[in-house]
Formats: C-alpha cells, structure tokens, sequence
DNA sequence: AGCACA
C-alpha cells in the first residue's frame, strides 16, 4: 500500500527524525532547514510517546510544501533521512488564520491528562547540574580554537561538519541568506567549508544565523571568518 | 511505526 496517496497539504509531515534532540533545537533546525522553500507558519514537534520523531511544518502555501516533501525527501538529518509526507490535516494556524478553527474537544481531553501524569511521574534528574541533553560531547576543545578571530570579512570558515557534509547539504543551509554566492569544500580536508558572500555584512547574518547549527547532534558547526 | 496543534 503506497504511503503517498495523501493529497497536497499547505503542511508537511516528518518522520524517522532523530528522537534524541530536545523539542526546542528540533524545531529551530526544521525552520531552518525549511524556510528555504517558503514562508513557514508553524512547526510543531512534540516529544509524547506516540508523537515524538515526528514533525509537522505549516507553510502558507501548497507549492512550498510540495516543493519540501520532493526536494528534502530523506535528507540526512541529525544522522537520520526525513521521511517527509503530506501532513493528513489542516494545521490550526494555518485554520485560525482562515477563521476556521474549532477547538477540538472530548478525547483530547484524556490524552491530555494522560500526558500531564507521565511528565509528573517522568521528572528525573534536573538536580544536579547541568546535563549535556544527548550525550554530545562537551564542545568546550572546540569554542574560539588557537588563534584570534579574524576580523569580518566575506568569506565564512565552517569547522567541526561530519565527515559526510556534502556541498548540496550546505548550500541548502546557507543560501537561504541574501547575498550567498558559493560553498567551496576541499576533498583533502573533510570537516571544514567555506561559504562565500557578496560581503562582510550579509556573511555576518549567515554566520549569526547558522553558528551551533547540528547536522548532526555531536557536531555543531563552528563558523568564523576566514584568513585572506 | 507512529498524523498534532503543551
């Protein structure tokens, strides 16, 4: 049985994502990752026991969403291909917007006293100290490595990708930033990028959006100028 | 595998 006779839906629907990053970073990465396509109204993860590895992306409009579920079809998320779909649904924002929304009610109501019961019974140990979320190693080796920054310029130096990054899997990332002319990778140098701009102050906004992205959770990329 | 709106 096809899993693809859902028809067009201004929102998308996304699983096998990687269960192991928090809800928030999750969602942000999915903005991210998709804003590319279009104006994105809502993104909505949640990490209940039935829901979480899933994702939905609202859009404002259907070709963006189309656009989404072909072109982001198993990309390499976080370790793991999205599995993408349209979403069976209207989302509620994109209903209130229309002024169609009714609120849902009986059934919903159990799930959530469900939900509210297990985060009492699930709180664990937020007493001592702060947990790295995932297991990702501290990045502290990392941070502002050897040297003084460079100062601005156009040329943005991308440290710490996995091995795997590929130059499609970049410019998806970067070139949703006005003024983003290429990426470059060097074959001999797996790890590193760099991301070319027509100038210093549009490479800063790409570089203050995309500093800590995760390709994948052990590896947020590190983003500085570069040498000339 | 799993389609919701914390």
């Amino acid at each position: 049985m096809l899993t693809a006779d859902i028809p067009p839906n201004q929102s998308i629907y996304i699983k096998n994502l990687n269960e192991r990053i928090k809800k928030e970073e999750l969602k942000r990465s999915l903005y991210c990752l998709f804003s590319q396509f279009g104006r994105i109204l809502d993104v909505v993860a949640l990490k209940t026991p039935k829901l979480r590895g899933q994702a939905w992306v609202a859009f404002s409009d259907v070709t963006a969403a189309t656009n989404a579920v072909r072109q982001m079809q198993n990309f390499p998320f976080y370790d793991k291909p999205m599995r993408i779909q349209f979403a069976k649904e209207k989302s509620d924002c994109i209903a209130k917007e229309e002024g169609t929304f009714v609120p849902k009610d009986k059934k919903r109501k159990k799930e959530e006293k469900a939900e509210r019961k297990r985060e009492e019974t699930q709180r664990p140990n937020t007493a001592n100290g702060p947990t790295p979320q995932n297991g990702a190693p501290p990045q502290s080796s990392f941070k502002p490595s050897g040297q003084d920054a460079m100062p601005p310029n156009n040329i943005l130096f991308i440290q710490n990708l996995p091995h795997d990054t590929t130059t499609a899997m970049l410019e998806f990332l970067f070139r949703q930033y006005p003024g983003f002319k290429e990426i470059r990778m060097v074959a001999a140098k797996p790890g590193i990028a760099f991301a070319e701009f027509e100038d210093d102050v549009k490479s800063s906004m790409a570089m203050q959006g995309l500093q800590d992205f995760k390709i994948t959770p052990q590896f947020p990329m590190l983003i500085s100028f570069a040498k000339k």
